[in-house]
DNA sequence: GGCTGTCCCGTAAACGTTTACGACGCTATA
DNA sequence: TATAGCGTCGTAAACGTTTACGGGACAGCC
């Protein structure tokens, strides 16, 4: 005997009675409802969420999907514990709550999702870091599964999505180092193909054009979205003649920023000096030197706008929050560091 | 009609058998397993985990708690990605799925455990981060609810933990700087109560104890444990008077490792040149400049050791690993790098 | 006093699985 | 031919909840 029965018999109550003193319905006296909540948290009872789950069709949870190992996701998860952190904040108004569904580099991300997540283990997902084509979307959205993506595809089912302005830091970034007169800008993309690589690459390249510079396949440096990829640009630059260098660098990806500033010191390129750098504040940005010229967002308000989305495609909640299917580009402000020198 | 009953009147076969069939139990014959299995596929099937974990009485996951929001947490969840990567090459054995657990800065840990995990959410659980007296101990013990520690505590429950050796960086930390001829050694300690700090400044003292150097109070340097945090201890360091400052520091958080480099630069203390650094290993340590003298461990078979640790003291796993209860302390290796200059 | 309505509570079905148990048909053995 | 054994399968109970439904007690009203 236990849980629930457990508590009614000693009670001596019904074990209907007992659910619905607990959970608030109005059908039950004051005073039974004081004597169970009493002896059940005597009792130290919690419901089974199992049993939950199983009778009501929803679970409390939604999860976000990332993938674990360093390599490849890069260390940057800085940028999902505050995004988390947003999240929380709004989940928390409706007793939701978030965790981590924790994909193995070894593992498939989608043969993750099938096998976890479509077991009803959450009642909606965010998904992040998407594909260019990404077969998590066909899959969620044809299993009628709430969620939203962090990042844009080209594969579209309707749903929802957040991103960052990957076009707006090109324009921004790229037009500022031509103005102060830089002709070959580097940028970054990732090795994998993360959809974010695509986009922001081809804005450059519209960038350039507009501005009539020729676009050059060899500024675009592909590494992985860690330190060490940082400090790999910085040599494979240093490594290129010296006419055929870029003058300057836009990154997109705040993970990079320390490996990519130790790398230019040891080759010899200072930034805001010798060296033009333009990129993606983060807790490390505010203590290097010279001080980085980046863009800004408050990531923390990132996790809300997600967490209000994704609670606006959900059929509980949509009336909260009637905004229909979000797509959004997040801007970002660019922040005047001086790590952006004129063009020698 | 959903789920296994469907299956099962598509195919004229009963619930039983497809279940059966499903889970490679022996007592189905070989044509209609493969029937059920094609059927299952086309249909695209997952079994409902509400219904599976209601009957088993186990989920299949095990949970890790960890607290988001970047301010106390720290920004070193690399840390943990890398960890969570050894765990699930374990886990991966045995069906098992890991999650990650998130408590909001905003929430009560030991609430937090209580309302989320105590479900029966996650058969097993992974706690970091322990403080020094720490209730969560207590309160799975008592619940018996299978998890491990990833860091000691006074509080004991007899139960499984692992944690890094404090006392042997102290140790070798702290003595290779007094043979270097330095008297006055700053170290860190978070501002929490997480118990680690705890564990570290005692060691510490009892070092210097033996070298007979008087402990003093203002060489142990509370910050949280974030690049700001590093960058804030230098610059409380420069504000000392010159012969009250400490000559060398021993750092046991690797995440601080660029905030104090970049801020002992700033006040012109020059790491391996002026004053001397011992820290912990990291992605970003290797491109530090001059090199980080530094502990290294492999934080994969850190996250492998908590598996196995973990699944020993599951009753349905201690077969496999019967290791009883494990409480290790695991050692680091002492990397040479520069940053460690002779006293003045 | 009969009727209606309200408040509280008990009953029982349902959610989707897993699994103990028993039944059936067949083969092999005595 | 009777029996035992094996391979295969169906039946039904059980896991812990939630909730639709109905019923009893009581009050208020005509």
């Amino acid at each position: 005997m236990t849980g629930i029965k457990r508590l009614a018999q000693r009670l001596n109550v019904s074990i209907g009675t007992v659910s619905r003193a607990l959970n608030g319905k109005p059908d039950v006296s004051e005073e039974t409802r004081r004597r169970v909540m009493e002896e059940a948290a005597a009792m130290g009872y919690v419901p089974n969420q199992a049993g939950r789950a199983l009778r009501k069709g929803s679970t409390g949870v939604v999860g976000f999907m990332m993938q674990t190992g360093s390599e490849i996701t890069g260390e940057g998860d800085v940028f999902f514990m505050s995004v988390f952190d947003g999240v929380q904040t709004v989940f928390a108004r409706h007793q939701l709550d978030l965790v981590a569904l924790l994909c193995s580099s070894e593992e498939d991300p989608d043969a993750y999702l099938q096998r976890v997540v479509a077991r009803g283990f959450a009642d909606a997902l965010i998904i992040s870091a998407t594909k260019r084509e990404d077969h998590r979307i066909d899959f969620l959205a044809s299993r009628k599964i709430p969620f939203i993506a962090l990042g844009r595809s080209e594969t579209d089912a309707g749903h929802p999505w957040l991103d960052l302005d990957f076009e707006g830091m090109a324009e921004a970034g790229v037009s500022r180092l031509i103005a102060k007169g830089h002709r070959r800008i580097g940028v970054f993309a990732p090795i994998d193909d993360v959809n974010l690589g695509f986009v922001f690459v081809d804005a450059y390249r519209k960038v350039l054009e507009r501005h009539g510079i020729p676009f050059d396949p060899d500024m675009v440096f592909r590494a992985y979205p860690n330190t060490r990829g940082g400090h790999q640009i910085a040599h494979a630059i240093a490594a290129m003649p010296e006419d055929k260098r870029p003058t300057g660098f836009v990154l997109t990806n705040e993970v990079m920023n320390v490996g990519l500033y130790n790398g230019l010191y040891q080759v010899g390129l200072v930034p805001g000096r010798n060296f033009a750098v333009i990129s993606r504040d983060s807790p490390q940005a505010a203590f290097l030197v010279p001080r980085l010229t980046c863009f800004r967002l408050s990531l923390r308000d990132l996790g809300i706008a997600l967490a209000e989305a994704l609670l606006a495609t959900m059929p509980e909640y949509a009336a909260i929050y009637p905004q229909g299917v979000v797509r959004r580009i997040v801007p970002l402000e660019l922040v005047e560091g001086d790590s952006d020198n004129d063009a020698p």
